[in-house]
DNA sequence: CCCTTTATGCTCAACCCTAGTATAAGTGGC
DNA sequence: GCCACTTATACTAGGGTTGAGCATAAAGGG
């Protein structure tokens, strides 16, 4: 794949209808979860904000959809993807009287590695999403400027009857008045801030606690692909997709408490995933860890055949 | 709607890419769960085994995705949905050289009503997956024919990596040699199915133990739709969307044991939903079911605010 | 050799689920 | 009214899982 390639043409194969493909790439390094995002997107009205890898279908060459993502991927990015998976398909309605666009959308797992294309590179997930880290306990944001927000915005509405629906979408959603927290409910939280119209994607004017802002809609993307891996890393190894085929438990813990956005009880975490027969020992240890070694261990790739949803059971968080 | 337009033509907006959308719409009763089928796609190509309701977007006017889809079914059935949820989008390929059709696929419940639409109609789900049925125990067309067949097309491979590689998903996703039996996997036993040549969809020979056929790749979106509601029911109150506003706990056990595809232990089941609250009882009683009066009970909306996860949790199957 | 750091082993109590047994409250036949 | 039968509902003993914490092992640095 040629860089100057990176850049090419929309192909004008229709006059009313267009499918783009969209993914969110995670990897996670050092306990952080970041995504690949590229500087300026192929549309010609991009503004300047951070976008995922995408391109168009082209219904005449192009062969499916996952292999024209991946291809569009590999030329923004110079990534060749392992994992992925659809997220959900969009309609972005059209513009003006021109073009309608459906964008199909992709979650992909990587190891981080240096992308030497330019414009693109690794963010920070939760620095678009600074509600969603929970791992140092619940974030300062959501009362201190979140909830403030969404009870202004309640008490504007003109129908009382919504708005007490609304209120119990808030409770629910963002865990007030003794609701429990839910980590897997990403993308209804950021609906409900977008419905709320406290988003820059929506026509709120930015502010730092509701996070760094995407071109289109891809936030919302990030906000779908990782409801999904939430609530997919209890039920499938999908973890490993994000390590090196041999990792100390530590490494294996950090992960999953970066996707979940939560602490884990390390005895505990270490117990589930052991006993739970979702790794074995490679007899291997890693010495630069501070203080006694630790074991490496693989994924055991037997699991599938004995555990009916073999993913790493998150114990309850810690504070 | 007037009857009259239900086979209107299709809008002819694009010579090359077309999206089409595609509902698998699901009611429970007594016991059966039955997906409405009708006769004929607007295709003209189309053959004349059961299709889902279906139709294209027309990018021009067509306002969203899910609205249209629903038109279309009402067109097509005189059906109003209720519950909505996308699926998955896929790909069909190219015509020869002609139209490039995508299909997104939606999942709707509904409480089953009389259908008056010429050639619409309710089906039997486990009509086209004999194998997916255990609640009278481990479906006979596993072992004597589903089984065997498979042996044969893994013997018939030539590469015998690859054939060590399917041996494996046949074992995990058909619980063979102690694997265990997972209720969820049902896209990706279909989908075996069909890549060893076995269902009439992918070329074979028609044959009982493989179940009826549909239109087109609409058995596929069934798999599809079968294998998320198998999943959800466990972490969302989606039976509720099957069943009336006042239900007696067996209803709702058996609305359970249809889409889960198996039985279930009664006094667990119903420890289960009373405890967990799911459910609250109404004071009133069914006298008409052949033994002790029932309570009559009903869905407890407040659980989505005490539980993070609220489903039915399927206590273990009884043979 | 002591101190700090991280890894790992172990335990106890609370809770939950499984697989039952037992009891309640209707039906229809006589 | 009594009986056999059906379905609904209550209760429980035993095993397994989970949550939370204490205790020990094995490195490096002074």
């Amino acid at each position: 794949m040629l860089a100057g390639e990176a850049m090419a043409a929309v192909p004008d194969v229709s006059d009313a209808l267009r499918v783009d493909l969209c993914a969110m790439i995670l990897a996670v390094t050092e306990g952080t979860p970041r995504i690949l995002t590229i500087r300026s997107p192929l549309d010609a009205a991009a503004d300047q904000r951070d976008a995922l890898p995408w391109g168009p279908l082209d219904p005449r060459t192009d062969r499916t959809l996952e292999r024209t993502l991946r291809s569009w991927v590999a030329r923004q990015s110079r990534l060749s993807l392992g994992y992925v998976e659809q997220l959900y398909t969009f309609d972005e309605g059209r513009a003006g009287e021109g073009l309608r666009r459906i964008s199909v959308t992709y979650l992909a797992l990587v190891q981080e590695q240096t992308v030497s294309q330019a414009g693109a590179g690794w963010c920070d997930v939760y620095a678009f999403f600074p509600w969603e880290d929970w791992r140092e306990g619940r974030p300062p944001v959501i009362d201190e400027a979140i909830i403030p927000a969404l009870n202004a915005w309640l008490a504007r509405l003109p129908d009382s009857e919504q708005a007490e629906r609304e209120r119990e979408r808030m409770e629910i959603y963002f865990g007030v008045n003794g609701v429990p927290w839910v980590p897997e409910r990403v993308l209804e939280r950021y609906e409900l801030l977008y419905q709320a119209g406290l988003i820059p994607e929506a026509g709120a004017k930015s502010h730092p606690a509701f996070g760094r802002s995407m071109a289109l809609n891809h936030r919302r993307v990030v906000a779908t692909a990782l409801s999904r891996l939430r609530g997919k890393i209890k039920y499938r190894p999908v973890v490993f997709e994000l390590l090196p085929p041999r990792f100390t438990l530590w490494q294996l813990q950090q992960v999953a408490e970066a996707l979940a956005g939560m602490s884990l009880h390390k005895q505990n975490f270490r117990r589930l995933v052991e006993q739970g027969g979702l790794v074995a020992s490679t007899g291997e240890f890693a010495y630069d860890t501070g203080g006694r070694p630790a074991q490496l261990f693989r994924f055991r790739r037997r699991v599938l055949r004995e555990r009916p949803a073999p993913g790493v059971g998150l114990p309850s968080g810690v504070p």
